[in-house]
DNA sequence: CTTTTCGTGTCAGTCTTCTGACACGAGTCA
DNA sequence: TGACTCGTGTCAGAAGACTGACACGAAAAG
């Protein structure tokens, strides 16, 4: 009942299989994330800023895989709650780098060990050659899918 | 930069990866299905029947991943531009089974092949081999995340 | 047969994200 | 110096998806 030549096969598409597992790691990052009043972009956000300080909106946005507008908005939620801070005045251009704040540490620790759990679990049953695997092939695919933008 | 032990380390993060990748294949979709007036979901579901007929609305929203809800408005968006049909009774139940017009499997035809296309594109510089694995590798990152949901 | 559980379709309201558009600053190039 | 492109921050409106809640029918459990 799915073998029509011409369509789409779902149940071997690959597609449609990185759309699911992308789905259930959403899913489950949702999950363990809710209990601590944070979203995954509200996570990703924070966890940016850990690893690269002084990153922009539009910087975030691409980081997280929205756009400046809705980072934008995420920023000025995270900023009123004292997350992070942002100059009144661009240092350079119209550029605003942001930081986090000692509380937005703090939020982002927690944070980060329920993704973290999450991420172990998704990998259980997996051998570090076969993560190694996945990460080259995924890695593969992206630049694939990127090399016929300008095209 | 990026090697503190507490975080989780964006760069080698292999969940984070396959939300880009997840990503990226969503962008080419798009890119595709827009000059055909189509959305991701819009074509999801036409795929879905295609190759199933007669599911239901909230088996199409699981097949594509959004609420029944969402997957409703669109059914009827579907109806009304005359690419599927339901019946306005019941057969039994309340379950009201969806199936394909000619006009919508016309339309599906076309979308099918650009997203085909993406899909060839994403693939391009894996082997058979690769793509096997891949597959394997991607079954067993959901099962494992689907584990611990009712625990 | 009765009760309970489960899945379904649907209504209403809210929220998030996106698209479109604008002005501004920096860097590039002639 | 001046024109041009590019990236950025921001405003406004629209579209899409979600959460919460309800009634109904089927299937399972008692």
């Amino acid at each position: 009942m799915s073998q029509d030549g011409a369509g789409v096969n779902l149940e071997t598409s690959l597609g449609y299989l990185l759309k699911e597992a992308s789905t259930a790691l959403r899913v489950a990052m949702e999950e363990v994330l809710r209990p601590l009043g944070m979203s995954v972009t509200h996570y990703s956000c924070l966890e940016l800023l850990a690893q690269r300080p002084g990153l922009s909106n539009s910087e975030l946005a691409r980081g997280a895989f929205v756009t400046r507008q809705s980072m934008n908005v995420l920023l000025q939620t995270l900023e009123r709650e004292g997350h992070v801070t942002r100059p009144t005045e661009a240092p350079v251009g119209k550029v605003l780098p942001t930081r986090l704040t000692p509380r937005g540490r703090r939020s982002l620790e927690k944070a980060s060990a329920a993704v973290r759990s999450v991420e172990v679990r998704m990998l259980a049953g997996l051998t570090g050659a076969e993560r190694a695997e996945a990460f080259r092939i995924l890695r593969g695919m992206i630049r694939s899918l990127r090399e016929g933008d300008g095209a």
